[in-house]
DNA sequence: TTGTATGCGTTATCAA
DNA sequence: TTGATAACGCATACAA
């Protein structure tokens, strides 16, 4: 049902009013007790009313009203559990911006937004905080781990009733109801593919990747690679080196790799430690002549794209990962329908100085 | 008044939960009637007894209840009014997806859309438009031509008490609440700090503009020339040329450019009409030679990207600006208060083959 | 100047 | 297996 008037060339194309319970029940000839039950399958309706109720619902194409169901819903208040490994993690708090203003929008459905932030990637950590959440709601919002623990206490909530939504990082063999996040493998695609622009086709790369253990950061690489061996015979990758998002670690590794390899004029920073990588162009004197791609918008990134040695970032709308995420989670919890999607995947997009 | 709860550390920061005209009529000892007349500012209250009702209000943080509203609203059935020259610009088919995903979320809250889509720009037709909307809707979304009738007409509606959102345009010296649309001139920069960035610095350039008297146009080309002075000597402007946003004409013109400047390798397209010029590049055999930048992210322009002539082209959420405008006016229509900002500005996202 | 009653669409409880 | 009724928070018409 469509409650919009679109007005073509001066012809009307439709115009409805929304069904309720109570015009159901009235052409039914039931109370709307009884159409409430057919709608949300409680049972203890005689079959054959059930089909007369089901089918008027059908021909009217009857949708509950949001508002309506909110005011009754309310005294149950229903509670989204968020966990984040964002601790000192800039990128995050645009993602938590995002998370503030979906609960903005859904508060008055009665809807509270409980929200953990960890530090760090440890198994046993994430498990606990889940065991936490668990006690208090009725959804659970989280970034996981790629291990199968985790995995299987995913399927252990699910089977409690407790439906669980991963944002920024996917993991498989999961009954998580939806992913909301980057694709990794588009964005290593895009990060060659602007490589390649740049460079017009020629370069010499390094590539300074977080971790070989993380699903995410070998997506990137593989996308990275899946274009340069269609497109840039003229690319080459002299190195791929691991640094656990190290800031100190990133420049160390950097500073080596450039004086092993003195041709490499771009370092492609698949994940955090960007910074890293900038003190090695500027620490072996390579300002105008290594150029740094790397992810995400953080305060430091833009000094750097400002001193011209990142060129250029991509991002991944992290407010929309978080805004997406809470009112995907609001749609199932209200509306009890699974969501429409499997994977809500977000934006990578590009930016330079000037789209800051 | 926030209903989330932050967990930092194990420290709960804060737990709220919402209140109620209820509630405030309760410690205040009068009826909810009167506490909803302080609420509205519908007079008929005792100066002693609204101050204390603004007391407790304030204390207590009350805010209205939406779903609340919505469903007391209801019977009123508001109206927003739209009006797009989209007809035949399949930019503007992504607006209308997120005006629809908007349209969808508030429906519940029985205001209606109302949509009217026209083509071309002629000031008289769109008054015309206008002043059929303004007699079934409370609030009016449209592209405005830039013109001082139309102008004259907003400030009309406004003190109809019909509030006007300018979306994707905006227009001067007049009473419109807000403007939900893109930084035109940021686009321009963006541009041309791309073309930077892809001719290492080093580019001689056509600009297809659309009309020099199109403001939106003439920002672009500013923001564009605002960079080429800062940071670009080596970079050089052949010529600006008007092609009306016409594909045959574009052609044309940058057919001819192409020949009066065989040293052109970079088309500029401000606007429409970009098909033409890459028509232009294959016409004169160019494609491996002059690349063209432009904006938006139709059929044709995706074509063109694959043949690579096309190597960037630059977005403005359009999806967004449908979304957001519609749910501003939302706002604006359920709670009576003017919106946070005076300009919704939609961000510039730079699109290659391989993000898309 | 203030209070009361009713209804918006849905859910939940109780009685039939 | 059903129907009636009372909430939920707000707006409004009407009564006091």
């Amino acid at each position: 049902m469509c409650l919009s008037t679109i007005v073509r060339n001066g012809r009307k194309e439709d115009a409805i009013v929304a069904v309720t319970i109570k015009q159901i029940a009235d052409l039914c000839g039931v109370s709307r007790g009884t159409v409430d039950r057919v709608v949300n399958q409680r049972g203890n309706v005689k079959p054959e009313t059930e089909k007369a109720i089901l089918k008027i619902m059908e021909e009217l194409n009857y949708q509950p009203n949001l508002a309506g169901k909110a005011l009754a819903i309310r005294k149950k208040s229903l509670n989204i559990g968020i966990l984040l490994a964002s601790q000192g993690i800039a990128f995050f708090d645009e993602v938590i911006s995002g998370i503030k203003k979906a609960e903005e929008e859904i508060k008055d459905y009665g809807i509270q937004v409980n929200m953990k932030l960890q530090r760090g990637y440890r198994k046993e950590q994430q498990l606990k905080a889940l065991e936490e959440l668990e006690k208090t709601c009725n959804l659970i919002i989280f970034q996981p781990i790629n291990h199968s623990v985790i995995a299987d206490k995913i399927n252990d909530l699910h089977d409690k009733g407790i439906p669980v939504i991963t944002i920024n990082t996917d993991i498989e063999h999961s009954k998580r109801i939806c992913y909301v996040g980057s694709d990794y493998f588009e964005g290593g695609a895009t990060a060659c593919g602007l490589l390649g622009l740049l460079s017009q086709g020629k370069a010499t790369v390094g590539i300074l990747t977080g971790s070989v253990q993380v699903w995410g950061h070998n997506q990137r690489v593989l996308g990275f690679k899946s274009v340069l061996d269609k497109k840039y015979s003229d690319i080459v990758v002299h190195e791929l080196a691991e640094t656990n998002d190290d800031v100190a670690e990133t420049r160390r590794i950097a500073t080596a790799m450039i004086h092993r390899h003195p041709d490499i004029n771009y370092l492609y920073c698949v994940t955090g430690g960007v910074v890293g990588a900038c003190q090695a162009v500027e620490d072996t004197g390579n300002i105008d002549r290594i150029h740094v791609i790397c992810y995400d918008k953080t305060a430091e990134i833009v000094e750097m794209m400002k001193k011209g040695i990142v060129v250029a970032t991509i991002e991944q709308e992290p407010f929309q990962q978080g805004y997406q995420a809470v009112k995907i989670a609001f749609q199932h919890l209200v509306t009890g329908t699974a969501p429409q999607k499997d994977q809500y995947i977000v934006k990578n997009e590009i930016r330079i100085l000037e789209n800051l």
